[in-house]
DNA sequence: ACCTGAACACCGTTCAAGT
DNA sequence: ACCTGAACACCGTTCAAGT
């Protein structure tokens, strides 16, 4: 069921190596999983120790508090999320900036909808406030980026209405993104009749409405 | 410094009512000042408990486990917050339904951003999952029902732009200011280079232009 | 009817001691 | 260098016993 590293290659039963091999990363995955199970707040230590098969002190060589291995697990899930954001953008047409940004819309929203735990460690502000998360900071600094580009690309072209300003296109259009995610995560689209399954055509659509109201009238 | 309820006429020190004057609504007290002090996960029982001078299972009386805590906190976060909401739209022009709009999405950001801790409870999808709620869900429904109104009000004057699906503008608009609110509570907002004092004016500029792109051309 | 206080099974975290 | 296992101070929750 676990235990992913090392072959165990003790003839005794109960193998139980005193050096773990990579107990690190075991832990880091053994909290994965747990957040997937029960949410970001049943991920314990003392499990995570327990399905490492090892003692509920051990972790703390490795962490130096539930708040850091909190923080590792939240870098993982953020390396998992930009990969898929890459490859969603991958094969989205070229020279059409909005509609990259649709599409770079539309997988946030479906990996946040399939991953829910993880979003939430991702996005969530408690725990680990502060700047202390490199990788977490640079991946986000590096989809501002993105976002900001797209959008100039588009005000380049002539394609957005005059008078929009960027920033406040960029911080609208993530707020509008964040807040679907959010909502789903949160349940709140039961309230506003919207079913589960129509959720991504209900996102398309509010993407394209923000969108329209963006760009310039033919 | 706490134990609003009871005059204590008991003479000698320590007073401690052996049936206390009303538990309930100062385990509720004591739960929202815990949250306001620590965030929603600060709140705790045993420390309540203790605020209001009782028994560790003194509370259990009264609330079956801590999650029926936190859901009659949150239904009195959601009272205050309403009562809030209300005010705000009262000195609202009458007959300008998305000024009236705008509005209502200022006050609900501008509650969310003092009350950082009640808003999280209110709307984090955790905990009380279910529709126990009577009381959330009433409250949630009349502020459904009332943008849907506002909404349909400006299609009626002949507003909005030809061809917007009013279901669509209106979890479009809810989705923005949830994303706004979230963005902050979250502490996103550094991030994308917007600082404390300028939230509530990034927010202005987002709902305008957000019903800028709803509106008719002129 | 309401509260106490001890109890139980959990936590996170520390630290001497083992290998 | 890394892990064990006992310990401490916390939880939520239960339950007999008190008033």
């Amino acid at each position: 069921m676990s235990r992913p590293a090392k072959k165990a290659a003790s003839p005794r039963r109960r193998p139980a190596p005193y050096h773990h091999g990579d107990l690190r990363r075991v832990l880091i995955d053994a909290a994965l999983q747990l957040a997937v199970e029960g949410g970001p707040d049943a991920v314990s230590v003392r499990e995570a120790a327990r399905r490492a098969g090892v003692s509920p002190g051990a972790p703390f060589r490795h962490f130096e508090s539930r708040d850091a291995l909190m923080l590792a697990v939240a870098e993982e899930a953020q390396r998992r999320f930009r990969t898929e954001i890459a490859a969603a953008l991958a094969d989205a047409p070229q020279g059409a900036p909005l509609q990259r940004l649709k599409r770079l819309g539309l997988a946030y929203l479906r990996w946040a909808a399939r991953n829910p735990a993880h979003f939430e460690i991702i996005s969530t502000g408690r725990a680990f406030d502060h700047d202390r998360a490199a990788d977490l900071s640079r991946d986000n600094a590096e989809m501002i980026a993105m976002t900001e580009q797209l959008l100039a690309e588009a005000a380049a072209k002539g394609q957005l209405r005059p008078g929009v300003d960027l920033k406040t296109a960029q911080i609208t259009g993530r707020a509008l993104v964040y807040g679907l995610a959010r909502m789903n995560l949160d349940r709140h689209f039961p309230r506003w009749g919207v079913r589960p399954e129509a959720v991504e055509r209900m996102a398309e659509q509010a993407f394209d409405l923000f969108l329209d109201g963006l760009v310039a009238p033919a």
